[in-house]
DNA sequence: GATGGTTTGTTCTCTAGAAGGACAATATTG
DNA sequence: CAATATTGTCCTTCTAGAGAACAAACCATC
């Protein structure tokens, strides 16, 4: 018998086990720290033993440590397990059309220091080298807090993942750019490259944690671009080329403005923020390139100018709102998530916006559960996007020293 | 410590490893049969003696039986392994709008009578009166065939899978219909009931087989309504509310035609099979119902008109293959699949509209690869629905035996 | 201060099950 | 018949969870 099935299938070897309880003691360790042996033997519904056998594993990997001992009411105290984040930091950067930012992050995606940021660079060479000179200072600078695990950096585009390459961000007026290699080849560090949206979901699925977060969600950011991750099952979506949620450019009416991806009526084309800015302005969307005035004021300048009485600004983001829900409507028909989470500026209205952005969701959605799918807000000041570039690193760097 | 983590996280127990490996070897013996413990060890890529035990505690639950011994060109002849299909069968159930499909299939989907069909009564009660009575019928005819495992039946609108409710069928004219139930105690057997589009994706995994299979795929049927199921990572995404991948209601245009649903512009407005018997009459897809004379015709009677020289047929057929393509699109830049099945009345003609429906898809995705993503045409003569109502019978009274 | 109850973390045996190899049974070829 | 190849079974070894016993640590009470 010539069988010629040629991929081999993943069988569950002896070790199996034993590998998936690490990464589950792992993982409740960094999410419910800090925590006994006792404790997690009760999370992981499994004897003491086989938790101590796991966790002094972990120790001797340097995955964790001990830490000091807790206090209990009765019996013995027990002695607090930690992932150890110590001495060993992460560099997030987030690329944004107008200007980058930098934020350093322990393992866990604890901000370490205060962002920094500077005008982006359109010219890509020109960008690497000023990226880099940056990072450079930064890690100089912070030689305090250990050792560099890597660079994680988001962009407003499609990335493919194997070659690090910048597919398409035509916000950045960028196509097949190589970004990832020369920054690691200049820094000698890791570095990963990823699609905004993609990002911030892996950070909540990340900072929430197995257990606690929810299974199907979606992550939209709505800033110079619309960003969309997919998460299903605890596992971000990808794809076959790494560009799966790409919401942001599916029509709302294809006959309607053209988006700077080159089709028509994407969702952002009239969601994004020049989209709402050029509104305000009583521009055409069809007119592209919008024109200097639109770049002169921010959707934050906006906001504010809407909470003091500018009926147009507040009507140039209530149009907006409309529009955001009804291409929700679109993502919750296709996905059907348990919540949405979304990030941007424009969630700083989020009181004046919230009913529109609901009435255009359940104008669309199918059933009305659907329709009343809970909206997560993620202020700006959480850093959605830089916690996405640290997340990259660190969800990897993770569980890297466990295959020994 | 009071942890307030509520969920079970799920450990690996000693039992586990045997598990997966249990399941893979099933899996493998349904795809490849017939085939030798020997064969089978090779392709899992472990020892021929963890093979035997596996096989041994299958054969023990009834799930496979040793056949004849197959020929070897050298050695021992092997022993060929079979699952067990014999004396158990599945009636599959595919509810359309005019007629209601019915067909007996063994556990592994193969016909095993004639497709039989009756007119469809739109008055639920009656509806399931009738339905049960064919069914008894079909029962009492093949009692050769043995123990019927169950019923699956397929429906052209959204399911909640607890419960068995169809929620919202707009093309039966069927809102929140305990369908279910009815149907299981009146035949006293199991019941299943899904959303057209998702039984055809299952049906996909489940006959591919768990490595052949592409990990990521959509499949979209496209007939009164348009049925979209999503795979990822193998498995059927059903969403919160088990209505994920209801692209039919995502639109290509808001201010489009009024759809089915209540919404406008939805993408199935513009290519269900009466929107395109529309066209052919010269009607605007605004107006509804629809009159009499494009009942009078089925899109099979265009492709026919189309064929024998039709201008105005082909010119239906056209519009169709364009708005179909560019809701692929959607679906392609929202999942990003590595392959697209299509099924259907009008893949009859795909030898007509393939290149209309490519250039929609290439002018709406995003990269030119995923523009080319591929697409596999699954002809009506393989059942495509009826084969999906089967596969939810099949799949889940087939891993049933293994938990003991 | 001794005693008893409680909780933590370790250590022991028992059992499930894969890894590896030996081996009998069965076949083909020279 | 001897040599070789293949299949399926059986036996030993090793990994790792299940279960239980137990020492250590801690508190409250007599």
């Amino acid at each position: 018998m010539q069988h010629k099935s040629t991929h081999r299938v993943h069988t569950a070897t002896r070790g199996t086990t034993r590998e998936i309880n690490r990464r589950i003691a792992l993982d409740l360790i960094r999410t419910n720290q800090p925590i006994s042996r006792a404790d997690l033997a009760r999370l992981m519904g499994t004897r003491r033993g086989a938790v101590s056998l796991l966790v002094n594993q972990l120790i001797r990997n340097g995955a964790i440590f001990e830490g000091a001992t807790g206090e209990a009411k009765r019996g013995r105290k027990p002695t607090f397990l930690y992932v150890d984040s110590r001495n060993r930091f992460v560099v997030a950067v987030d690329i944004r059309p107008t200007r980058t930012f930098v934020m350093v992050t322990d393992l866990v995606g604890r901000q370490l220091a205060s962002v920094t940021s500077f005008p982006t660079e359109r010219e890509p060479k020109r960008f690497v080298a000023g990226l880099v000179k940056r990072v450079k200072s930064i890690l100089s600078e912070h030689k305090d807090l250990g050792r560099c695990q890597g660079v994680g950096v988001v962009v407003p585009g499609m990335v493919e993942s194997e070659t690090g390459r910048v597919l398409l961000a035509p916000n950045l007026g960028w196509s097949d750019i190589r970004l990832r290699d020369p920054i690691a080849a200049a820094l000698g560090l890791p570095v990963q490259i990823e699609n905004s949206g993609k990002a911030c979901a892996l950070a909540q699925v990340w900072s929430a944690g197995g257990a606690k977060a929810p299974g199907n969600f979606v992550y939209i950011t709505v800033s110079d671009g619309v960003g969309v991750g997919i998460v299903i099952g605890g596992e971000l979506v990808r794809g076959h080329h790494n560009i799966a949620g790409e919401f942001g450019h599916v029509p709302l009416n294809i006959d309607g403005p053209r988006c700077g991806c080159g089709a028509t009526g994407c969702w952002e084309a009239y969601v994004s923020n020049l989209a709402t800015l050029s509104r305000y302005f009583g521009r055409d969307l069809r007119e592209r390139p919008f024109s200097a005035d639109v770049a002169s004021l921010t959707v934050d300048d906006l906001i504010a100018r809407a909470r003091g009485g500018d009926a147009r600004a507040l009507a140039a983001l209530l149009s907006t709102a409309r529009y955001l829900g009804l291409g929700l409507g679109s993502v919750v028909n296709a996905v059907d998530p348990s919540l949405l989470y979304i990030g941007g500026e424009i969630t700083t209205a989020w009181d004046l916006i919230e009913a529109t952005v609901r009435a255009g969701l359940a104008e669309r959605a199918l059933t009305s559960s659907a329709g009343a799918t809970p909206i997560t807000i993620v202020p700006s000041e959480q850093y959605p996007r830089l916690r996405g570039a640290a997340a990259l690193i660190a969800a990897s760097s993770f569980g890297a020293g466990l295959v020994a």
